[in-house]
DNA sequence: TCAATAATCATCCGATCGGTTGATTGTGTC
DNA sequence: GACACAATCAACCGATCGGATGATTATTGA
């Protein structure tokens, strides 16, 4: 999932070896810890997440936190600079914009927890450590609308950039509106068929700004 | 702003009084206490939110919010229940959709603190006390959607839940997406030349899904 | 084999949080 | 004018949080 570099101890060495359980491996311990951390800064926010929580969800001692990652606010940053791992994986180049939509809906299944622990940070309205990744895909998103525009693929009248930011609020919604989700469809937001179902009403609600008369 | 009983002290018996600043006054208390509360928790969330900067912030001291709610959740219940403040004040029937959806972005200009108050809960997916009227108003809001479509006012393939929700996010977005609203727009999601321009164009949005060839 | 070092843990510590206690002051009443 | 009660506050308290300290165990290299 994390695209941690592993290093497998030696086990060919020495022939009395700790249990499975017990051998001592900082990258598995690491990623553990960040796993657990993405989870509980994701179902609760940085505030409201424990320490002690993320190592007892980790199986480590709270120590570890501030060993490997400088305390609560290193490990925050540490997962919030992963922005590869999810926006990078978008391809929305030659697709047509309803697709990239659905796209965008279709995102916030697979890494649901950092993708939750990054829309608590964004309504904080604290700068983003490495927001530049952030602000650079969103400006690439924006000129890629621009020129459909241009091409005719959308009303010339919308403003690519407020475009898109509705796109991405509704594409959102699932993570940022879990209440709403339920109150007004009745589903589970984290439910894959929601999630599926509003990417393709998404992807049909932008495809009716498209078809020309 | 908020609808509470005021008792106006009598002032006409004793001469000899406090100053005005020291009268004391539960109902201008409590106003100040909540008026505090709901900038502290919209700035904050409530878990990052702390009793003592509500306490500071309303000029009186922390017991107060004990005495007068019985404490910080008690605080929070009283604010979440006020319902009728913001989202009674939309009238959105008789009305296009795409003012309707003007209307949802410009409620995001009134009662922002509240607004963003009830972001963070929503978000934090608890059961909403008093949510009664929270997804009564929704379902108001979906049948709405649901006649407007059987009068071809939008086109038949969308189901009307997933459509208000897609409007309910987006309408959202200066609330709940502070950054990416900068990151995308370069402006202030505070800004009301932002939020009018931002209703303005989802209104336009809106609207391009109506027009029929 | 044995030090040296890295990894892990049990325990403690200062800061801060939300809440309580008990005193104090203003206010209306008799 | 004094009593009773409501309103307000200063100070304190227990719980908990994030982090630090120092010991312990595993691993590695000499």
């Amino acid at each position: 999932m994390i695209g941690y570099p592993v290093r497998v101890p030696e086990t060919s060495r020495n022939p009395r070896r700790a249990p499975v359980e017990k051998q001592r491996d900082p990258e598995r311990t690491k990623r553990k810890i960040l796993d657990a951390a993405k989870i509980e800064f994701g179902a609760k926010g940085y505030a409201a997440a424990r320490v002690s929580d993320i190592a007892g969800r980790a199986g480590v001692n709270k120590q570890l936190i501030s060993y490997y990652f400088g305390g609560k606010e290193g490990l925050f940053q540490e997962l919030a600079g992963q922005w590869h791992e999810t926006g990078g994986e978008i391809s929305t180049v030659d697709q047509p914009l309803p697709e990239v939509a659905r796209q965008f809906v279709m995102t916030t299944l697979h890494d649901r927890d950092w993708g939750r622990m990054m829309m608590w940070a964004n309504m904080s309205g604290e700068d983003d450590p490495g927001g530049d990744p952030e602000a650079r895909f969103m400006q690439v998103q924006v000129e890629q609308i621009r020129t459909r525009q241009q091409q005719g693929e959308i009303p010339d009248d919308l403003d690519p950039a407020y475009l898109l930011l509705a796109l991405v609020a509704a594409a959102s919604a699932s993570l940022a509106l879990p209440r709403a989700v339920r109150n007004i469809t009745g589903e589970d937001a984290a439910s894959p068929d929601f999630i599926t179902k509003y990417a393709d009403q998404l992807a049909l609600l932008v495809g009716h700004l498209t078809k020309k008369p």
